[in-house]
DNA sequence: CTGTATCCTCTTGGATACTG
DNA sequence: CAGTATCCAAGAGGATACAG
């Protein structure tokens, strides 16, 4: 099959995946931090980043600090950046239809601090209303 | 947890689910019909339309025609036509980074039958760079 | 056609202990 | 700190048979 979403589905299709690249966006990078943020089993959470690094959506690299011993930490790709739009759609759907709102909760913010939405645009950046819109296979 | 990638996980963090909303999206509505294109056993297939209904994604209904039998058809909600952006953003990143574009693929289109993309907009509708895009908790 | 019920296997994931 | 190794329990998912 040739299918994108079936072929996506291989990636995102799995909740701590979903959760390990929120943390990911937030900015952390580190294997305790992942832990202690997710409630995630080491093993687990072993299996997870070396399932990232091989899709290339992370790229792990060790440091060192002066006087301090070596660490690892793991940072988006290219391609993995580009997860955003996933993200933002999760996101924004979530925020709609499961979010309390009244507690904190988590949003895409511009410059100015403005929260942001997703739209469909052409090539000439004319947004889209749904209605207008179908699946095509070709 | 009050976290809209958390609490949607539980939904779309599965590959089942996203590949019968894709069946649901290009306009198939019978048991068979998923059972067939999905290639998947009967009783995940129950499990997961289940699944969905309680999560108010899909509505169940029973229709009789002239002369046959009962059946029933499985349609998105309106909530479950919202995640046409996670689906999107789903496809737009598997057509650029898994698909083989040698080959017929998915994609999105307009009326005038033109491939449409997703991008993040302002209140105002100005087109937004990723650059200038953040995560906020609040 | 649209399921349900049963069985059986394989995988997922948590807990714990250990290592450089 | 960043894992690896081992074990165990629970769940996911396929196959098959049956039912309205």
């Amino acid at each position: 099959m040739n299918c994108p979403i079936q072929l996506t589905s291989h990636i995102i299709g799995d909740k701590w995946i979903l959760l390990i690249l929120r943390e990911l966006f937030l900015g952390n990078t580190k294997f305790d931090e992942f832990e202690r943020n997710l409630a995630i089993s080491k093993s687990v959470l072993t299996t997870k980043l070396k399932l990232l690094v091989e899709f290339k959506l992370i790229i792990k690299t060790d440091y060192k600090e002066e006087k301090k011993r070596t660490r690892s930490k793991y940072q988006l790709s290219k391609i993995g950046s580009e997860l955003l739009f996933i993200m933002g759609a999760v996101m924004e759907w979530g925020n709609t239809n499961l979010v309390n709102k009244e507690e904190t909760y988590l949003k895409i913010i511009d410059k100015s601090d403005t929260p942001v939405k997703l739209v469909f645009a052409n090539q000439d950046n004319d947004i889209l209303a749904l209605d207008d819109l179908s699946f095509e296979l070709s």
